[in-house]
DNA sequence: ACCATCTTGAGCATATTGGTCGTGATTCAT
DNA sequence: ATGAATCACGACCAATATGCTCAAGATGGT
């Protein structure tokens, strides 16, 4: 059940730039904020740009802006779009469903299902200007603690 | 966000175990239940026995039965013992936490927290019981169908 | 022209996944 | 006792994903 570094470094990117209110970043600047590798992040930059995240402008003065408000960055679409579906399994997956070879056998189903809409229900309703006022509220109040199990 | 094959087969295997109430059933049997190629799945079925879901007998008219009732096993600990922590990222972990370098200034954690503790909700209130009664219940009636947004 | 900066594609080491296969070790039926 | 059935265990392997590094090119500002 893991994000990669990928998406998270993607996503710390956004941050920064969303701190950043329209000012233009430079790869070192961003690279240097979010602790990754100024040529990783390249890559990663490239894929949020195709992606219509960001802006880039080259040359002297050059660097990555957000293109649209932190308000209109939905959380689960950056994470389905560099990491795939959110579904845990392809047989309950909204986007890229595949039958399972049990099929109407198949007892798990409902539980991916339930897994992806809970996932999915926490992920679409985030954006990143929540991530960036700090408007993510947990059960446990931040605490990394068992509720009463966890992981 | 996935569980990968040898999650999926384990609890196939449970499953089959499960509804033959203390049936013992071979390796091959399960494997043709299951849809899980024989080899494969003495791998998957010698670690079930090792956490102590199963139990093994050898010799003629040998095979695998479930150790416990399905009422007593948790969906998540099978998943936690499988594939690892629930959590999507480490610095939300509360079975293999480590600190993320950005530290303090980390935005994500909460995220990440918010994800593990509503996933963990979801697979530790499920045991394989309910699974195979079909008592687990998911808000689109099983349908895989965006509610408003999903993946 | 020149330099800062993004752009792009190649390449690569490591880990993970998803298996196969062969050889034992037991146990039961006969 | 013997042999067949069955689990136990470890070696091995191919394919893929991950997490990068690097070099060379394109572009824009001064």
């Amino acid at each position: 059940m893991k994000v990669s570094s990928r998406g998270e470094y993607a996503l710390r990117a956004l941050l920064v730039l969303g701190q950043s209110c329209g000012e233009v970043l430079t790869i070192g600047e961003i690279a240097d904020m979010t602790l990754v590798s100024c040529n990783y992040l390249e890559q990663i930059m490239l894929q949020l740009k195709n992606l219509g995240y960001v802006r880039s402008k080259r040359g002297m003065n050059g660097g990555y802006m957000l293109r649209t408000s932190p308000k209109g960055i939905c959380i689960g679409d950056v994470i389905r779009n560099l990491e795939g579906p959110l579904s845990p399994m392809s047989c309950a997956s909204v986007t890229a469903y595949e039958p399972c070879p049990l099929e109407a056998a198949c007892m798990l189903q409902p539980l991916w299902i339930l897994v992806r809409e809970t996932v999915a229900r926490v992920l679409d309703e985030t954006t990143l200007d929540d991530l960036i006022t700090g408007a993510v509220v947990t059960r446990s109040g931040g605490k990394i603690i068992e509720s009463s199990h966890d992981g």
